[in-house]
DNA sequence: AAACTTAGTGTCTTTGCGACACTATGTCAA
DNA sequence: TTGACATAGTGTCGCAAAGACACTAAGTTT
């Protein structure tokens, strides 16, 4: 054994290897998507899978996450929670790999250089049309969007997903994607106004051939409040 | 470096120490309380700390934090759920360790046999009486009780600290504690019944000079219910 | 038997949520 | 220029859940 460990391992103490992996959505044409990456390598080369890392010595948890992000969209500065962390001892054929599972939103107007990113590797795959996940990312895909869902119900989560400026409808139908329901627009209007995170800019967002729509703005950009 | 590790570390997969902590929480004369632990050794000699350990090779972390559970108390087969990974850098200053965080509940009840284990260098603190605690156990308890007090409003997880038969007072006196502040005994009683997860035993149980209060029991009991 | 202690019960009011339909304002084509 | 079209924007009513609120019931003790 002849590479630096960051904590002496003995019977005791044995050492694991621990990698964060990072589900990222987006939305895009009304679907909510997650970053996939086709693996190169052994084990499970050839199968998509969450991007992830190993973590790095002095590499704090977010951090790790944080890196993983950036590498693959070059984003940052956007929502990233820790989610779960799995721990199954034959999660991984290596050996024993802890992971440490996080999720991550990027509003869909930060994805433009992505297409330069994206070859046979990495893909954008809706949630609901997922392949077979390496590992148990399939698992953890699952668990992120159940806690996205239900962040719906009593955060301003949501906003995350939105650009600088955005209508109200653009907003209803992110609602509608990740809850995978139609919503009244009344109703969803009279709630928003309840929560007072969301302020008009005064400027107009002109679209086909209808009537303009009023642009918004966060109050608060990059909070996420808790409701009720 | 003589000892065992799980995965081979090298420069790109370092290796870490991983430890699972406990939040065992009871409730002891109408406080909600965990169980600390004196440190009988470095770092942090004779500073009180959450119940943790080392996890084993092949151990799952839900085993880990059982087994922590069950050498502390004595007591397995109840609530435990984990709650987050700590895993910033200087944590510990033995080194790089990453603590996977759970927290338990324990009914009053099972705690007869405790008073033997109990000694100098384990204790029951209540929550708003807690000391200086080593690492960041202060924090991961902060963040044990909120969780628990949060699910209070959309689960049943409360009578995860009934015995087999209770009364109704003592249910809402559970939910005061942790909730610290007082409930209306009808709302209360009016709410518990749209939840339809007790049902009257039929037996009464006396104590003191007044009326004997009708006993009840989970309908499924170690199931943990989600609300509207 | 009177005082004491906790158990147990129902109504009314307020509030949040869901169902529901029409007008406003722009573009485009005839 | 006008009529057709497409999306933006707006308010009421009914219902169900939540909160405020006070008295009677059934034991024990003196």
């Amino acid at each position: 054994m002849n590479g630096e460990t960051a904590v002496a391992a003995n019977r005791d103490r044995p050492a694991f290897g621990l990698t964060t992996d990072v589900v990222i959505f987006t939305i895009r044409e009304d679907a909510l998507c997650v970053l996939l990456v086709n693996r190169s390598r052994e084990p499970f080369a050839g199968v998509w899978a969450l991007p992830g890392g190993f973590l790095g010595p002095d590499e704090a948890l977010n951090d790790g996450a944080a890196r993983v992000l950036a590498e693959k969209t070059g984003v940052s500065g956007v929502f990233l929670e820790q989610l779960f962390t799995f721990g199954g001892p034959a999660r991984d054929p290596r050996g024993r790999v802890v992971s440490v599972a996080y999720y991550a939103l990027v509003p869909y107007n930060r994805l433009d250089r992505m297409a330069a990113v994206e070859g046979d590797r990495v893909a954008w795959v809706a949630v609901d049309e997922l392949p077979e996940l390496a590992f148990d990312h399939g698992e953890i895909v699952r668990m992120a969007h159940q806690r996205l869902a239900a962040k719906l119900d009593y955060s301003t989560i949501a906003l995350q997903f939105m650009p600088e400026r955005f209508t109200l409808s653009e907003l209803q139908s992110v609602y509608e994607t990740i809850l995978g329901e139609q919503l009244d627009k009344r109703n969803f209007r009279k709630r928003l106004r309840t929560f007072e995170c969301i302020e008009e800019t005064g400027e107009m967002f002109r679209a086909g051939k209808h009537r303009p729509a009023k642009l918004f703005r966060m109050k608060q950009p990059g909070t996420v409040e808790i409701i009720k």
